[in-house]
RNA sequence: GCGGGAGUGACUCAGUGGUAGAGUGUCACCUUGCCAAGGUGAAAGUCGCGGGUUCGAAUCCCGUCUUCCGCUCCA
């Protein structure tokens, strides 16, 4: 099944219905674009984080973590240059209704917009008589300001106190860490720094279910290297990246790398090269690694005082250390594994069977015990609550046995485990795969770790 | 923000001025005993919200909110 005839709705329903995501603030009529993650889906978004952590972090030879926090001292802000550059002048057309970017048009039309005014931005835009690219109407609206940087404000009265913002990456705090970090865990270049959590952005636009969200959360890793490795680091991580997802179930046809043009990328960064997933609602950019060279280390230094210098004993030289960041949104990533892992399955007799087929590491429910009747729950919880200690088990008795299969496929469940009126007498259950439907006699006590060893990845 | 669609149990929808309905799902009991939709019963609805018209509004009018799709942005 193509993933462009997969349908959001559905995706979307079976994720409200069975305990994945739901809409947020429901009771009161809904917020926007908020999702609450259920009880299932809170276990999946776990187990990508770890997923990430334990590929990223704990079996790799360079990176350390960190978790720092939302809140930031705002000059963080001002010498990354996210307060500038993330208040985008927009501005609408009358006639066809669609918005463009201001400084865009007059770059596009040969203009410089740095360091113009709103006002002088459409000055420009009116005296070289820009036309609307997509209607060649002339008919604009005033142009407007859009900071896409959430404001609050830091002390008990507003008006006394400072304002500050919330994080719109998770990036700047290992940026500003870097420093303590480097000393404190006696890491040498090249190292990198690893970040899971989240990030608020004023999106203008937000949508397409938890793809693109005002509150999302990021696994990040800021990779420092010594300045003239940077490509080569480059180029290591988008394969690194890339088969991380593979190997965890995403598609190969479903996944690809796109170089960002120049034109498109973001203020820090000197390449970008995006890997995309195949969406139902086309493709859309999944993790994006840029390359940000020394643009951050040197602001800050710039900014704060403080020296982002970094001593290379074995070269006997010091230098500002480049900087490569595959920066993956768990929300998007988690949507891909979903979407990539939904499947509708005609079977012999005609039935269809809706399954999740997600990377046993990554299911909710790794295992359920189904009694095949109510009278052998004795045995049947006894086994259950021994799984229970190794990895998330679920217990069904209720209904048909075939109904409980489905449910459980349902929800991406990899194996079954039935417990018959043979196990009483021959301590065996039957263990069913969920991909390939077939049944195993296996030993009670040897459940455990006959599970365990297919949830490794 | 603009344009277009839509809001009735958890889901899909019927009901177009006169006592809120069905199917699915959920739960309980029975039945069955390895791939759902057999029986009996139960819970569950501020008809998005506010105002107006009317003897009477889910239904007509006005406002508003939310949501979906597109424009724009981005992880």
């Amino acid at each position: 099944m193509d993933n462009t005839q997969k349908s959001m709705e559905k995706i979307v329903a079976l994720c409200k219905g069975r305990g994945f995501i739901y809409p947020g603030s429901e009771i009161y009529g809904g917020l926007a674009n908020t999702w609450d993650y259920g009880p299932l889906g809170v276990e999946l978004k776990n187990n990508i984080k770890a997923a990430w952590w334990k590929k990223f972090v704990r079996e790799s030879p360079f990176n350390v973590g960190l978790d720092s926090g939302i809140l930031m001292n705002p000059a963080v802000w001002k010498a990354s240059g996210h307060l500038k550059n993330f208040n985008d002048p927009l501005m609408d057309c009358r006639k066809c209704k669609t918005r463009h970017r201001a400084d865009k048009l007059i770059e596009s039309n040969g203009g410089n917009p740095a360091g113009m005014s709103f006002d002088q931005m459409g000055e420009w835009l009116k005296e070289k008589g820009v036309a609307c690219p997509d209607c060649e109407a002339k008919d604009f609206t005033a142009i407007r300001q859009f900071n896409m940087m959430f404001k609050t404000f830091q002390g008990v009265n507003e008006d006394t106190a400072a304002t500050v913002y919330l994080r719109p990456e998770t990036a700047q705090g290992i940026f500003v860490q870097f420093k303590n970090i480097q000393r404190s865990s006696r890491r040498k270049v090249p190292f990198g720094i690893a970040q899971i959590g989240k990030s608020f952005r004023n999106e203008i636009t937000p949508g397409n279910f938890i793809f693109r969200t005002r509150e999302f959360e990021q696994m990040e890793l800021e990779f420092f290297c010594k300045p003239g490795t940077d490509l080569e680091w480059f180029d290591f991580w988008k394969e690194f990246c890339k088969n991380w997802l593979i190997g965890l179930g995403l598609k190969q046809e479903n996944v690809a790398l796109r170089d960002h043009d120049p034109t498109e990328l973001s203020h820090y960064s000197a390449a970008t090269t995006d890997i995309e997933f195949l969406y139902p609602f086309g493709w859309g950019e999944l993790w994006g690694i840029a390359d940000r060279t020394d643009y951050d280390l040197k602001c800050h230094q710039a900014e704060s005082g403080e020296s982002m210098e970094y001593f290379d004993a074995e070269a006997n030289e010091k230098y500002i250390p480049c900087v490569v960041e595959p920066s993956l949104g768990v929300d998007r990533v988690l949507l891909a594994f979903l979407i990539d892992a939904y499947d509708e399955e005609i079977l012999a007799d005609g039935d269809m069977r809706t399954i999740l087929r997600l990377h046993p590491a990554l299911a909710p429910v790794k295992c359920a015990v189904l009694p095949l009747s109510k009278k052998l729950s004795d045995g049947a919880v006894r086994l259950c609550a021994d799984l229970k200690k190794r990895f998330h088990t679920d217990y069904d008795d209720a209904g048909a046995i075939g109904r409980r299969y489905r449910r459980q496929d349902e929800i991406g469940t990899p194996f079954c485990v039935t417990y018959d009126f043979d196990s009483e007498r021959d301590l065996c259950v039957t263990v069913r795969d969920r991909d390939t439907m077939e049944q195993e006699r296996v030993p009670i006590d040897e459940v455990a770790v006959y599970i365990e060893t297919r949830l490794a990845y």
